[in-house]
DNA sequence: TTGACAAGGATTGTTAACAATCTTGAACTG
DNA sequence: CAGTTCAAGATTGTTAACAATCCTTGTCAA
């Protein structure tokens, strides 16, 4: 495990491109995760431009690598939406996670340092501070964000790459498919898994992160989709 | 499982981006996978447009996904070089698999229907065959093509392309840090591995999957690295 | 000979105009 | 009134010229 992942230089997102397109990318990409907004929302590329007071080519650039992540959908000559997974693709991201993230957990809980436990140790206490004062889209953001960070914890830049990927899509999932209540993860299940990490239990850990991510699955109806629009792109601040 | 894996429609690689790029992508990707590009090639856009008779546009959006995606690197006007992993990268790279590949061959000799078997075991019969008549780039792509189809099995479109940039990178790896023999995998591992999927063994498959990464691994010298240049756009054909 | 320097050419980055496609809405027909 | 057609406007796709940067090469001086 590396000291240096809390830098969130090391391990970081993504890779090429210049730092003007990587920002409209970050800034789309967080708004997408912390459910402002919302599947099928469209967005256009003057308005994108104005926003970011940027160029056109700027902008379609970023709209092509959020594609490429399946952040947004490219429509042709149509314009870009948000993409909006379907029960078939809902199931794929939760088998997905299914499969990497137990064995993940149980890495961590034999092998994480106490510099990545520190890490996580903090992040409990920010998300249940959001939770006291019912902030619900940092609620959200933190929700997810424990997950992208067990990844990045193990230090390894595809692992992080490809949690961040799953973690998104889950955001967009509950967005679409959870009832308002549920749209972050239960409670408490969160330090649970990290006390048994901490207390190096690898068992124990996957376990519990086991049902955590059945209690996230079941606590979504996969037939009533939820109300699909709402556009400003004062969203994007 | 589902039936129509093979048929990769369903579970496909690239998101978003019109079919030119997508072509151009896929021909350099190829092009990487089968070690016949590499690292370090210079990727001119003059040369790339002549080579697919298209605008600089096309291929410059082309060059970004391939970025995305870690294939190449972008460098500030200087242009794009087939990425290079250090060593570092490459232990990742091992690391990510054996995180992801065991329990994906677990569940696939869990779940995995005839069809998808049948798939697989066409797939040996062809590398066999490749290895028969010792045609070196072809024995190259199926090796690395196993293990994408593997995860093509599932039929989960996230976990093939996990998969496929992981193959994809390892296929760099083994071109830079590999002798030039152990260029593919060992010879009759995958046919072992398929055997115990297809007797239901979860545990054997699992057992076999570990010991042929930590094959392949342990073939690799860590500090010496490849001759890094040669170049031709022909070789994109 | 070696090194620094500068000019020219080559390559990449950016912009703006143009072309193609889609969307909107009003007029028209049945 | 419902549905269709068509034209104007808006949006996206493409191209070509221009700007900026980098690389090469030849010259000069130590």
């Amino acid at each position: 495990m590396s000291s240096e992942v809390q830098q969130s230089n090391i391990v970081t997102s993504d890779t090429g491109a210049t730092s003007d397109e990587n920002f409209i990318v970050e800034r789309i990409f967080k708004a997408v995760m912390e459910q402002r907004l919302a599947p099928k929302t469209k967005l256009s590329e003057a308005r994108l431009c104005e926003t970011f007071g940027v160029g056109r080519m700027r902008v379609r650039r970023a709209l092509l690598l959020l594609s490429s992540q399946g952040i947004i959908e490219l429509q042709s000559n149509r314009g870009a939406y948000v993409a909006c997974p379907d029960k078939s693709e809902a199931n794929d991201v939760f088998a997905a996670r299914m499969l990497v993230e137990p064995p993940l957990v149980r890495q961590l809980a034999q092998n994480a340092d106490d510099i990545d436990l520190a890490i996580l140790t903090d992040h409990i206490a920010h998300e249940d501070a959001a939770r006291a004062k019912k902030e619900r889209t940092e609620i959200i953001r933190l929700s997810g964000e424990f997950h992208t960070k067990l990844a990045q914890a193990t230090g390894n830049k595809f692992i992080f790459r490809m949690m961040r990927e799953l973690v998104t899509r889950t955001s967009l999932i509950v967005g679409l498919f959870g009832s308002s209540e549920n749209a972050s993860c239960p409670d408490d299940e969160h330090s649970n898994i990290l006390k048994a990490i901490q207390s190096r239990n690898p068992e124990l850990a996957e376990e519990l992160l086991i049902s955590h991510l059945n209690h996230i699955q079941s606590g979504l109806d996969m037939d009533a989709r939820q109300a699909p629009q709402d556009d400003l792109a004062a969203i994007l601040r």
